[in-house]
RNA sequence: UCCUCAGUAGCUCAAUGGUGGAGCAACCGGCUGUUAACCGGUAGGUUGUAGGUUCGAGCCCUACCUGAGGAGCCA
């Protein structure tokens, strides 16, 4: 007889026929005569049934054994059953050890404190929870590829060891390079705009790096960013396409992951009602409704978080904020034409109080312009003579913009904080594991 | 860098300034449908560190260390 060796996610097309599934025990439950063992193994979890009266002896024997995480492989016959919050049960047969787990499996199902959980990251990864939220990750990654791929785009993939900061603020991670200071990457924009130039419509997908000391649910130091660029493309456009992306993302997210979605107690309704157009508010609009709120804030600051939370808590959708001052944003921005105190650039803010997703704009492609505006910020202009170039040589009107995946995974998957939407988060605290 | 909070068993937490406990995990035993199973038993401690107040400190005071939440900055 053909043996089937299947994964737990594909056992609703094995009823009733005898399979083998290899993986993990999760927990194990027992009342004398009868063991409920609980498998993990990575597609999914399962509970398998073993009666002392239908195995054989040693294989009861084992079961009383076995510890928690040992790895087995389990043979048994499929059974549909509406007892098990699984969908289907296994009646074991019998049982392989692979491994005996030692006894002191540290992360127990009862309830863990921040701390450990974060000093347990590698073991803290195998429970239902931080599974769901690491299998919609994949699937949000996999919903912009395939989103960017059929629009006609071309991944074109940022340097990560770079000679110097690129927007001239935040701090940087300093490495050695054969003696000279280099910095990690905090944004690969620069690159992308001139591999737009180079091949129409481009986009990064990588971690990037920020030194500063942030201590927030938002922030990581290490955190995944898809940053878009387009020749061609105006502001306007921009946005389009990026309300398109994220709805093309929570869409992909309901379909295929409604599993996970359930395990993490998401409720759907919400992520049902993001689909295009987003509602879009100029940062005029904004302080306008901050004011009348109660904020205290005046025109030419910046937005703060709470401010942004606000902002957001207004609509069931995400939102676009746009044209804010110049002055609060980076150099590269273009000025709005008949206000060029304010630049074409939208932050998408995601609901729910998850903060920015998404930092975008139109970038200047004047020659002349971008070098008063370098000048204006006190740039070294020497270190942006590539990029000047761009602007020499068949400069043409483009934008970009750059999204926080781990941000756009905590909004969907309604988790408080970013560091469990990272398989390995680094924070101010935290190198390890 | 600033503000707030917290450090007690492997984990989650109790303990009026007066002999440090419980649940879970581990170990031993019981139970034929358990869902973080349940029941009985065993073992498990330099109360973050260093000082101070007191007859007596897990508890009060000071400093430091570590962590968490938030601000700023940002995705």
């Amino acid at each position: 007889m053909k043996m089937n060796i299947i994964r737990i996610n594909e056992m609703k097309d094995f009823v009733g026929e005898e399979v083998t599934i290899k993986g993990w025990l999760y927990n194990k439950r027992s009342s004398g005569k009868i063991k409920f063992l609980i498998i993990r193994d990575g597609s999914g979890f399962v509970q398998g049934v073993v009666v002392k009266n239908e195995v054989a002896e040693d294989i009861f024997d084992l079961c009383d054994k076995l510890t928690q995480e040992s790895s087995i492989a389990v043979t048994g016959v499929v059974r549909k059953d509406d007892r098990s919050p699984y969908g289907y049960e296994l009646t074991i047969s019998n049982i392989k050890l692979i491994q005996m787990a030692f006894n002191d499996y540290p992360i127990s199902l009862k309830e863990h404190g921040v701390d450990f959980l974060l000093d347990n990251r590698h073991l803290w990864i195998r429970t239902p929870k931080q599974h769901a939220i690491l299998s919609i990750r994949h699937e949000i990654i996999k919903a912009i590829q395939e989103f960017l791929n059929n629009n006609g785009f071309v991944r074109v993939d940022s340097p990560i060891i770079t000679p110097s900061t690129c927007e001239g603020t935040s701090d940087l991670f300093q490495i050695d390079y054969f003696g000279e200071n280099a910095y990690l990457s905090q944004t690969g924009q620069l690159y992308q705009e001139a591999a737009a130039m180079a091949l129409g419509k481009v986009y990064s997908f990588g971690p990037t790096f920020r030194a500063e000391k942030s201590k927030t649910r938002r922030h990581l130091n290490e955190f995944w960013m898809v940053e878009p660029e387009m020749s061609f493309v105006d502001h306007y456009e921009n946005m389009e396409i990026q309300e398109k992306l994220v709805e093309y993302i929570v869409q992909s997210v309901l379909e295929n992951r409604s599993k996970e979605l359930k395990e993490l107690g998401r409720d759907l309704s919400k992520l049902e009602k993001i689909k295009t157009p987003f509602p879009r508010l100029t940062y005029d609009e904004a302080i306008e409704m901050l004011k009348k709120n109660g904020y205290e804030i005046e025109w030419g600051n910046d937005l703060g978080s709470p401010d942004e939370t606000f902002l957001s808590n207004q609509f069931d959708k995400p939102v676009f904020i746009t044209e804010y001052p110049s002055k609060c944003k980076a150099f590269y921005m273009q000025p709005k034409e008949d206000r060029p105190e304010v630049v074409m650039c939208a932050d998408l803010l995601a609901p729910e109080g998850y903060g920015e997703i998404i930092g975008g704009s139109q970038r200047i492609h004047d020659y002349d312009l971008l070098i008063k505006r370098l000048k204006e910020e006190n740039l070294p202009i020497e270190m942006y003579d590539w990029y000047i170039d761009l602007r020499k040589y068949g400069s043409v009107p483009h934008s970009g913009f750059g999204l926080g995946i781990e941000r756009t995974v905590a909004w969907i998957t309604n988790t408080e904080h970013v560091r469990e939407c990272i398989p390995f988060p680094r924070t101010l605290s935290r190198i390890r594991p």
